[in-house]
RNA sequence: GCCUCUGUAGCUCAGUUGGUAGAGCAGAGGACUGAAAAUCCUCGUGUCGUUGGUUCGAUUCCGACCGGAGGCA
């Protein structure tokens, strides 16, 4: 069993500097859990942490695409999973870092194995038959009968979960409620502790976040995102040109929007996503939280890291 | 100076043939097991510019005034 923490919590929160000297203080890693920064070329958009702020103590999972490959939260467990083994067995601890909530998850929880549960085929036609006058409807009919269960906690307009539940049926020959109560109860290949950083309050994480677009901009997130789009990285259909901060800057790129207009757009993207991320976070199993600001100006580590300082060590001690 | 249009939710605007109003966006809350920085769900009382008048009753009709836009001089 490998023993990893993790520090979780909603964009400009603070997890970089945090993890980074909690690295140094019990001799860790980092594993970066952001289902952007693998991908190389996007650094000031996705905030990744410069060499500089690095400070030696090494990162994984970070820039280890380019941003046409499709990627999933199934390769992400198995890629993190294989670091995090590595990096235990030269005794040191796994750190994971970042706040895509569901690559924690598959993780902790994920199936690893290749069970066959795609059929892009399939899918591509169930979403070609959702454009269609009345497909929403017939899709979630669909499911009403092969997955009752999950038609119950998917919202038929949530197409796309409607599509993947289908396919699990489909491909597998069985349900996605049967997958996820298997996959609840299996024994885990990792213990984490982790700790969720928070603000002291919402209008302090906002500002922190506005003027963390604000840095971007004067360093550069505009030529970035040219070069990105320049190279034809930024085409739709590629999960990177999703990412915050591209999406948003890509019409003062093709000079559709005003840049004020597009700072603005991806500022409120911004706060959006960090709301989520708090949603998300707020019912993750076990996770201690831990309040990195004070009126705006961050809480030096030691007097945070002395908050859970002894739940650490007791992680770490305990066989 | 005169004429026309206009003033309704934080923003952009509907609407009420007179019975105190509703969309989109923003905002708030929530869901989430192989696309997740994605996707989806729920939530709408605001001196209807101000002030007089007509009326049982005015945001709606009429007048004046104060903003804004355009036109003529």
């Amino acid at each position: 069993m490998i023993k990893a923490i993790a520090v979780v919590g909603p964009t400009a929160v603070g997890k970089t500097s945090f993890s980074v000297s909690l690295a140094k203080m019990v001799g860790g890693e980092i594993i970066s859990c952001d289902s952007m920064q693998i991908y190389r070329y996007m650094d000031i958009g996705t905030a990744k942490a410069t060499y500089a702020e690095r400070c030696g103590v090494p990162h994984h999972m970070i820039d280890i695409l380019t941003p046409d490959v499709k990627y999933s939260a199934k390769d992400y467990a198995g890629d993190a999973l294989m670091c995090a083994s590595d990096i235990s067995n030269r005794g040191r601890i796994p750190i994971f870092c970042g706040g895509t909530g569901l690559y924690l998850d598959a993780v902790r929880y994920g199936r690893l194995e290749d069970d066959g549960c795609h059929d892009y085929e399939y899918t591509r036609t169930l979403t070609e038959q959702a454009q269609q006058p009345g497909g929403v409807d017939m899709l979630y009919g669909m499911l009403m009968k092969a997955d009752p269960e999950s038609a119950r906690t998917i919202h038929k307009n949530n197409v796309r979960r409607v599509i993947r539940a289908l396919e699990i049926y489909h491909s597998t020959g069985f349900t996605k409620s049967e997958r996820d109560v298997e996959s609840k109860t299996k024994s885990l290949n990792i213990d984490m502790l982790v700790i969720g950083l928070c603000s002291s309050s919402r209008d302090v994480l906002y500002d922190r976040i506005n003027a963390r677009v604000d840095k971007m901009i004067e360093n550069g997130l505009a030529n970035e995102v040219r070069s990105l789009y320049e190279k034809g990285y930024l085409s739709p259909d590629y999960t990177a040109a999703q990412a915050i901060g591209y999406k948003e800057m890509l019409p003062y790129i093709k000079g559709e929007a005003s840049l004020t207009q597009c700072i603005e757009d991806l500022k409120t993207s911004s706060r959006r996503y960090a709301k989520r991320q708090m949603t998300w976070f707020s019912r993750t199993e076990g996770i201690i939280w831990l309040e990195t600001d004070k009126c705006g100006i961050p809480v030096p580590f030691e007097t945070a890291y002395d908050a859970v300082k002894s739940k650490i060590d007791n992680f770490l001690s305990k066989k």
